[in-house]
RNA sequence: GCCCGGGUAGCUCAGUUGGUCAGAGCAGGCGCCUUGUAAGCGUCAGGUCGUCGGUUCGAAUCCGACCCCGGGCUCCA
């Protein structure tokens, strides 16, 4: 035989040489696919385009538009990025440098312990540039570990690496930096550069260039904040010069619509710096905002079997000892203040409270599932670094619910709860979900296994009758029980977690619950916590950048400014704003002191959603001109009265009282 | 907590090598203007240059400590 037989993906087949490669195989299907070709996947793993083939493989050959295409690319530029480092630092050496979502990353020690700086990554960017013209090859080498030991003699990070995989206790991030089976395979570059790595690469440094490094950040070896400290460089990089830009593009969009700017110029929160890290302040609008949002939570908790209750914030140390806080979250509560010879800790979470009402008589089984709902203000000592505006904060407000149901109730429970958890998200425009299960750990945990058994089967089945996307994350569930938690993809894009349902079979266990069952003997509830916005705070943050600070009618703080084009229609707009007001909707009036094109702006910039413009014709015949926003332009002797009924229709839209929502996505047009 | 970068008026920022460097625009007050859909004109007021200490004849500028902010890392049972 001397040809060998390729399968592709479109099921086709094609002979070529024995010997042939990726790139023979590219070049025979066309000159254009052979010249955006990156690298090839054999049954699905990826390969150099230079190496051969065998009879009989499957084979795709894989550009920049496919993902593996440009994971390789940005894989293949960090290996440029350590190279350009080195040649410009002697002494440095280089950790590990991986792909990652639209970019890459690689870290560094310099010698000395010096730092990169920001003419630093302009220098290094022009050296990456230098090295991309010469449009040097990757080569793919093998070396057995001492030899190859030998080769990184003077890279530690590169030999721990070497010694973890050829003995076997590479986590998975560290495999895919070297290799397997006592081979350890490099890629050799230019003059000598050589780096460990598994590979592919694209075929030479030519292929790359749609990049830019973007900051510099400190990382700890391995993620370990007992190790060393690295210097980290970030970059992005794509397969061309249009999708760089606009990657770089959607950055810059998403900076627009930070929380934290937009709660400034939309005065809606501040964080003075006399309060300390992590802790905000709510202006009248921000704060009217917030009240629209816990109202409608719990208008629908009310509707949804739940019983309000309330709890102080510090409590004695015994009941944390009791829940176990001070064991296993000492670390994340404030420090103890000492009042009549006992020790009171501010609460981390609202849990043992509820405990304490539920234990407070005697409960029948007749009176459960019991749903203690309570916006909780619980404060967290969030390490400095990780504090965040509104979205990670050290004092925050969650809409905290605890469930007590005996074990036979908890499927029908977590069922409902999920499609409540749903219900109230799409309220607030959001429809796209992602879920994921926690299942056991496999090492310590308490609970029996039938309850874990029930309880996650209980999950599964509340996951599948509601349709939802869900991954599992086996072992991943808390020691105590499994859990669903719930993301949301933003107008933008992007993931927040914002959900969680959690079952828990310790607390009821450490605080001896019991309620009284059918039989006459004591039973242990199971109870569940949950939380659907998660925390008020941190829900409001994601919102803001959802909407880009341009609430929906029934969220926005002012609906409605009514400008008079003079003086003389003051009366008339002020009648206009009563009327409105008398219907329900926030109004104000921006009197004519200002030009109206300055007024129609400033309502604009302050994403007011109607913007009323009011002169003779409208005060002769009992109409208004309407700019609203979105809309291409001004709709001119709209009837006053059409209007009204125009913003009765959008406020009941938007905020759905109970029961599933139809017509979710019609918020997300508003607040576009 | 760790690494790096920051902190000048309510906001956004300019301030060269230490020496008329306390500045601009917007916002705010007061006048004028009376406006038909995204910035009218004039004028006034505003700052312990994050805080405290140090170097210097002299510090927004140099040094140290601390506070706060930003980007990461770690963390978010």
């Amino acid at each position: 035989m001397s040809e060998i037989t390729i399968s592709l993906p479109d099921g086709s087949s094609r002979s070529l040489p024995i010997g042939a490669t990726g790139a023979d195989l590219a070049t025979d299907i066309g000159p254009s696919l052979a010249k955006a070709a990156l690298i090839v996947t054999v049954d699905g793993v990826g390969q150099d385009l230079s190496r051969p083939l065998h009879d009989g493989d499957s084979v795709k050959v894989v550009t920049a538009d496919f993902e593996e295409g440009l994971h390789t690319l940005r894989h293949s530029t960090a290996h440029v990025l350590a190279q350009a480092v080195l040649d410009l630092w002697p002494g440095a050496t280089h950790a590990i440098g991986p792909p990652i979502e639209h970019g890459f990353y690689y870290d560094f020690e310099l010698p000395d312990n010096r730092s990169f700086t920001d003419e630093d990554l302009e220098a290094i960017e022009a050296r990456m540039r230098e090295i991309i013209v010469a449009d040097q090859d990757f080569e793919r080498c093998e070396a057995g570990s001492a030899e190859a030991l030998d080769l990184f003699a003077e890279h530690r990070y590169k030999r721990e690496i070497i010694e973890k995989v050829t003995s076997g206790e590479a986590d998975k991030e560290l495999s895919g930096e070297a290799a397997s089976d006592g081979v350890v395979t490099y890629y050799r570059n230019g003059d000598g550069f050589v780096d460990l790595c598994t590979g592919p690469h694209v075929p030479s440094t030519g292929r790359l260039g749609h990049f830019v490094l973007q900051k510099v950040a400190g990382a700890y070896w391995r993620g370990d904040e007992k190790q060393p400290m690295l210097q980290r460089i970030y970059g992005t990089a794509w397969g061309d010069k249009k999708s760089l830009k606009q990657h770089l593009h959607r950055l810059a969009e998403a900076e627009k619509r930070d929380h934290r700017r937009l709660a400034g110029e939309l005065d809606l929160v501040s964080w003075p710096d006399a309060l300390g890290p992590g802790l905000a302040v709510w202006h009248p609008k921000g704060a009217l905002v917030r009240k629209l949002i816990e109202d409608y939570s719990r208008t629908r908790h009310e509707a949804g079997g739940y019983d309000f209750v309330y709890s102080p914030h510090i409590a004695k140390s015994v009941l944390w000892e009791t829940s176990g806080h001070l064991d296993f979250y000492a670390d994340g509560m404030y420090p103890p203040m000492e009042l009549d010879g006992a020790t009171y800790y501010p609460k981390p979470m609202n849990c043992p409270f509820h405990v304490s009402i539920f234990q407070s008589r005697q409960c029948s089984y007749r009176d459960l599932p019991r749903r203690f709902f309570e916006l909780g203000a619980v404060y967290r000592y969030e390490l400095s670094g990780a504090v965040h505006g509104l979205l990670r904060s050290r004092g925050f407000t969650q809409d905290d619910s605890h469930i007590f149901c005996t074990p036979g109730q908890v499927p029908d429970e977590l069922a409902s709860l999920l499609d409540f958890t749903l219900s109230v998200l799409r309220a607030f425009g959001f429809d796209d979900f992602q879920a994921k299960l926690s299942t056991r750990p496999i090492e310590k945990s308490v609970g029996e296994e039938s309850l874990w058994q029930l309880a996650t089967d209980g999950l599964r089945s509340a996951l599948e009758s509601a349709a939802l996307d869900y991954v599992v994350d086996e072992g991943g569930g808390a020691f105590y029980g499994p859990k669903i938690d719930v993301d949301v993809t933003d107008a933008i894009g992007r993931p927040w977690q914002l959900s969680t349902i959690q079952l828990d079979f310790n607390l009821p266990e450490r605080f001896g619950l019991e309620y009284v069952g059918a039989d006459g003997g004591r039973h242990r509830p199971v109870m569940i916590h949950r939380a659907l916005m998660g925390s008020i705070e941190r829900f409001f943050g994601v919102l803001l950048e959802h909407y880009a600070g341009a609430f929906p009618v029934w969220l926005a703080p002012e609906q409605v400014r009514v400008l008079p084009v003079a003086d003389e229609h003051q009366a008339y707009a002020e009648s206009v704003r009563d009327i409105l007001v008398a219907d329900g909707r926030r109004v104000t009036v921006d009197p004519a002191d200002e030009p109206l094109g300055k007024r129609v702006r400033a309502a604009k910039v302050e994403k007011v959603p109607h913007v009323l413009v009011v002169g003779d014709d409208d005060a002769a015949n009992g109409t208004v001109g309407d700019n609203s926003r979105g809309a291409e332009g001004p709709e001119r002797d709209l009837p006053l009265e059409e209007f009204r009924s125009r913003m009765t229709t959008a406020v009941e839209s938007g905020a759905p009282v109970a029961g599933p929502i139809a017509n979710a996505t019609s918020f997300k047009e508003q607040g576009s």
